[in-house]
RNA sequence: GUCCCCAUCGUCUAGCGGUCUAGGACGUCGCCCUUUCACGGCGAAAACAGGGGUUCGAGUCCCCUUGGGGACGCCA
């Protein structure tokens, strides 16, 4: 596609440059002024109905600020083919999960839609993943937005799984998605539709398109078009197909070989995306080639196929990585060719590694289900993601309760971010500060494999409260509390080793008779002795705290002491420093 | 090559023409608390990519340069 396209803006020659947000305001601003004038509302229930926005000439003036950007939940109503979408689609109820009715109710808008009234509908937002791989951070972060937004609106999230690449999708793929987005948090409405298996209606519109005359049949071999494209490269040009099939009379047909079909794309003019995140995005229409619809084995696009789908399965608000910017651009001259109402899209920056590399598998583009392992909570993980590109002022620890009352599309941030575990690691310790005892138990629990059981889960949530401030992931969380399950003899790291000299041990082997006397085994009574003890012998209390320490624990560090004594109960901490005396 | 997007501390970001001596968070460093490690508290270093314009006034608006990224498949 893309050829070379002469501004049509008089005094600009790039139309959106430099640090310049606000010139995206201004476009956003402009949609305002032309989306009401063709369109009617069709969503309302978030968006106060607003006045036409100054013309675009009047740029010094006002609004320029993000409050002031135009109802990004609006749409245009739509026609009636929109609806003819719903026959086909075989896959999906009319209900959501939760039993509201969601979508288009085909009845429901043929008595409504020729009403100037706007009427309240739902939003349907969607996640549409390809399963040739698992689920990365990116697409993580996208599904996570997805879901806010519709959970803010009260409206739809969908899950739709773009296998119509069979020879990479995978079933172990699908499953590590779902999984993902379980483990996450982020639940979907209705069935999950297969994309491939929607192939037939797809080629049923692009059938409808060519009977229509929006398409036309191409009989250029992928070689001669290998070709062209070569002879593009080395001239210079701006590599798209050059629609040589476009005029052809139908006299000309190859009839055995089998022809792609191809948009019949306009040729002037231009296209404008009103994008969410990025402002008015304009391409020349001659930079649109006419890409192909169906393929010469008759299996559809993916062009095709997103839009197909988007359309039948009502959705309204198509968020998604950067990546599909240029493609809006092309989907449009199918959305426009069938008439159907044109979704409000959204396209976020994409993630980039800590060293601020494309994502890649060595670049933090782990598997989400990694992230599990790594020992971070889905709700940490959701607050990290967020704060990842979209912003509330200086809030940074903002719960997924909040985030759905919050969450909007203009404060998404317009630049790449960088994935930082550092920031992950703290959010992350901040939420299992908060969490409960008891639930870390339970997440901490299956760390220990076979060892976990009634016995051990008591204990930890009795070490919880010194455990959970000194862990950062619930990996870390198991390993300090491994004292709770160490067998004696303990083993002693290089540390606590150190820390055990011979008079220490003595020192230990007086603690020992200590605390054999002591009235009731519980850290205020420990302490209080211990405390006593070392105030008769002239010593400080971490010279006795530390060798305790080892001889407990085989570390240097570990929860306070006395918690650890009280942990561990009366014979066991005995015993353990007793192995250190005797040695 | 063509088209598109982006640009504030190392990182994530606030900033909506005057309130910016540019704020917060992570990270880093120092101090305090302290039985270790943490947690917590206090403090420090740290940024408007460069150049032109517009304006009484620009981190904020416009243009250019530079630098990043994306897209250009009978992949998705």
């Amino acid at each position: 596609m893309d050829v070379q396209t002469p501004r049509k803006q008089p005094n600009k020659t790039r139309n959106n440059t430099g640090a310049h947000g606000p010139s995206r305001r201004l476009k956003r601003q402009c949609e305002v002024a032309t989306d009401p004038a063709t369109h009617q509302h069709r969503y309302e229930q978030h968006a106060p109905r607003r006045v036409r926005a100054p013309p675009f000439g009047n740029r010094a003036r006002k609004p320029r600020d993000k409050r002031n950007r135009p109802a990004h939940n609006v749409a245009p109503i739509p026609r009636a083919q929109h609806f003819a979408g719903f026959r086909g689609f075989a896959q999906t109820g009319p209900h959501a999960k939760d039993g509201r009715v969601f979508g288009r109710s085909a009845g429901a808008w043929n008595s409504n839609r020729n009403r100037t009234q706007s009427r309240i509908m739902k939003i349907v937002t969607r996640f549409a993943p390809s399963p040739t791989g698992y689920l990365h951070i990116g697409g993580a972060r996208t599904a996570l937005f997805n879901w806010l937004y519709s959970r803010h609106h009260k409206g739809v999230f969908r899950l739709r799984i773009e296998d119509t690449d069979r020879q990479r999708s995978t079933p172990a793929a699908i499953d590590a998605i779902i999984e993902g987005l379980e483990w996450l948090g982020l639940s979907w409405d209705d069935e999950i539709v297969y994309q491939f298996a929607r192939a037939e209606r797809h080629a049923e519109v692009a059938k409808q398109l060519l009977a229509q005359g929006r398409a036309y049949q191409c009989y250029a071999s992928p070689e001669e078009l290998e070709q062209m494209r070569e002879e593009q490269r080395a001239a210079g040009k701006p590599i798209r197909y050059d629609g040589r099939w476009r005029d052809k009379p139908a006299s000309d047909r190859r009839p055995n070989v089998p022809p792609v079909i191809r948009i019949k794309a306009p040729q002037t003019g231009e296209t404008i995306i009103h994008d969410q995140v990025q402002g008015d995005v304009r391409f020349g229409n001659d930079v649109l080639d006419d890409f192909i619809l169906l393929r010469s084995d008759g299996t559809p696009t993916y062009m095709l196929s997103v839009v197909v789908d988007d359309h039948d399965m009502g959705v309204t608000h198509i968020i998604r990585g950067d990546d599909h910017l240029t493609n809006a651009a092309r989907q449009r001259q199918i959305i426009d060719a069938m008439g159907w109402p044109e979704p409000v899209y959204a396209h976020l920056p994409l993630m980039h590694g800590e060293d601020g590399q494309k994502l890649s598998k060595r670049h933090g583009a782990l598997g989400i289900h990694e992230y599990k392992d790594l020992g971070y909570l889905p709700e940490a993980m959701r607050n990290y993601l967020l704060r990842l590109g979209w912003s509330h002022g200086d809030d940074e620890i903002i719960p997924t309760a909040q985030a759905v009352e919050w969450f909007n599309l203009e404060n998404i941030g317009r630049s790449p971010a960088r994935v930082d575990f550092k920031k992950l690691d703290n959010v992350n310790g901040h939420y299992m500060r908060q969490a409960s005892d008891e639930a870390l138990a339970d997440a901490t629990l299956p760390l220990f494999k076979g060892q976990a059981s009634p016995d051990l889960r008591a204990k930890l949530i009795a070490a919880m409260p010194g455990l959970k401030e000194r862990a950062k992931t619930l990996v870390e969380l198991a390993d300090s509390a491994q004292f709770l399950t160490a067998t004696r003899p303990l083993k002693l790291d290089d540390k606590a080793q150190k820390l055990l000299t011979p008079e220490a041990r003595a020192l230990v082997g007086r603690l020992k008779s200590l605390f054999e006397q002591a009235p009731s085994w519980d850290a205020p009574a420990l302490d209080a002795a211990a405390r006593h003890f070392a105030e008769a012998n002239g010593l400080k209390l971490g010279a006795i705290a530390q060798p305790l320490r080892a001889a407990l624990t085989g570390r240097s560090t570990s929860p306070g002491i006395f918690d650890v004594l009280a942990v561990l109960g009366r014979a066991e901490s005995l015993a353990r420093m007793g192995d250190q005396v005797h040695q």
